[in-house]
DNA sequence: ACCTGAACACCGTTCAAGT
DNA sequence: ACCTGAACACCGTTCAAGT
C-alpha cells in the first residue's frame, strides 16, 4: 500500500519527462548549477532511476538540446532566400531565447543532434534552392557559426548568472585608462551592464550583424564568387 | 633540513607561476579536467597552498586568459583603418591559438579582465581615429562578437576533446535524411571531422567571415549610416 | 529481472589544529 | 603568524546487495 502511494503519486518517468524536467530546472537554477542529483530530486526520484533513461549526462544535455531545437518552427514556403534564412533564423533565435543555457550547451557538444542536424539542412537547403554554389554555401555556413542557430556571439555571456556577488567590481574608470572603451559605454548611455553584452537592444545588434553577412553572401553570389583561386589552395 | 630540502626542490610560489603553470596543464589535458588539485599536484604543493595567490578557481581562471591575452602583440601604427584593425585580431588569433580553452573560458567570464579590456581599447580606438563615428562602432564591436579576439564562432567546438570515445557516432548518412548536409560535407572532401567546424581550412573561413564584416562597415561608414532611424528606437 | 542504497573517486573550499 | 591536514558538502557513476 505504501509501496503504491509511492508509486502513484508521480506519473511513470519517461526519456520526455526527464529531458523536459531538464530543461525547466535548467533555466531555473543555470546550467552550472544543474547536476543529476538535483534532478532526480525534482522529479521525486532516486539519482539512479535515471540512468534507465539516459546513459549518462553528456547524453542528458544532448536530450535537452533537442527539446529545445525541436520547438523551433518549420520554414516558411515561397521566398526569396535572403528572407526566407533570415526568418529562419530569427524564429531560431526566438526558440532558445529563455534557455540562456543552450547556446553554451550546443557550442560543447563534440557533434550536432539530430535535431540541429535537421535545422542545418533547411538552411543549407535555402541556400541551395536560392541559387548558391555548395563552396559559396560551405563558407556562408562558417561565417554564419553559431548565429546561424540565433545566438549572439558576444564576447561574454550577458546572463548575469545565479551569483552576482562573484562578478568582478567594475574596473576603475575614473582613471584615463581605456578612454574608447568610456566613450563607447557612455555614448550607450546605460547605467547598468557590461561594456559589451548588455545594457544594448540585443535583437538590434543581432540583426544588424546577420543583415550585415546576408547583404555580404547575396554580393559573393551574384558575382559569381569561388573560394578556388584561394591561397594555398587544395594540397591533395 | 628536510624542510630545506623541500623548499629548495621548487622556486617559490608567486601568481605568475601558478598562473602560467595553469595555462600549461590546461593546455594538456584540458580545461574541463583543470582542478586546483591537480595543479597544486603539477607545482609539488598543497592544494591549499594555491589559495594564497588566487582567491578561488574563478579568479585563477581570470589569470589565465590575461596570461594568453596579454602575449599579443602590441598594435602597429600608420595604416589605414582596416587592415590595422585586421591585422590585431589575426594577431589576437595567433595568440590564442593552441590555447584551445581560452575562447570558452573568455566567453564565460562575468566580465572583461584587465588586458581584454585593454585590448578592446586599442580596436574600439582603431575604428573611431579611422572615422567611425561612436554609433556604428558600437555595433561594429557587438557585429564583430568574440571573433574581435580572434575566436571562430563555429556552432561546435572543434577540439576533438581528451576522450574521442565519448564522440557520438556520425548519425546515419546512408538514409535519405540531410540530403544538403551530406552534399555539402562530400564537397569539402575531408574524410575526418564533424560538418562543420572540422576537416575545414579554419583561418580561411576565419578570414573570409571577418573581411566580409569589415567591407560591411565600410559601406556603411562610407554612406554615414546611422542608427537614429531604427524601429523603436530609444525610448526613455 | 528489476531497482536502489552504499560506495568510489573525484571536486572546490572551510576551518581548526598544528608549527 | 603562517601553513596544512582533515573535513565538509558536493559531484557523476559503479556495483553489489536487496526485492
Amino acid at each position: 500500500m505504501a509501496e503504491q502511494t509511492k508509486a502513484a503519486r508521480r506519473t511513470p518517468l519517461t526519456r520526455d519527462r526527464v529531458l523536459r524536467a531538464a530543461v525547466v530546472l535548467a533555466d531555473d537554477i543555470g546550467i552550472e548549477a544543474l547536476s543529476m542529483r538535483k534532478l532526480a530530486q525534482e522529479l521525486g526520484v532516486v539519482p539512479m532511476a535515471l540512468y534507465k533513461h539516459v546513459a549518462n549526462k553528456e547524453q542528458l544535455l544532448d536530450g535537452m538540446v533537442d527539446v529545445v531545437v525541436g520547438e523551433i518552427e518549420p520554414p516558411v514556403a515561397g521566398a526569396d532566400w535572403k528572407s526566407a534564412v533570415r526568418r529562419r533564423i530569427l524564429s531560431a533565435r526566438r526558440a532558445l531565447v529563455g534557455h540562456s543555457w543552450a547556446a553554451q550547451v550546443i557550442r560543447t557538444r563534440s557533434g550536432p543532434t539530430p535535431a540541429v542536424l535537421a535545422y542545418m539542412d533547411s538552411v543549407i537547403g535555402m541556400f541551395r534552392t536560392g541559387g548558391f554554389s555548395v563552396d559559396l554555401t560551405h563558407h556562408a555556413m562558417h561565417a554564419l557559426g553559431s548565429r546561424m542557430m540565433g545566438f549572439t556571439q558576444e564576447l561574454f555571456d550577458a546572463s548575469p548568472g545565479p551569483d552576482p556577488r562573484t562578478r568582478p567590481a567594475r574596473p576603475q574608470e575614473d582613471a584615463g585608462e581605456y578612454p574608447y572603451v568610456r566613450e563607447l559605454a557612455g555614448a550607450v548611455a546605460h547605467d547598468e551592464g557590461s561594456v559589451v553584452g548588455q545594457g544594448c537592444d540585443d535583437q538590434f545588434e543581432f540583426e544588424f550583424a546577420l543583415d550585415l553577412l546576408l547583404d555580404g553572401f547575396e554580393r559573393l553570389r551574384r558575382q559569381g564568387w569561388s573560394s578556388a583561386g584561394r591561397s594555398g589552395g587544395r594540397t591533395t
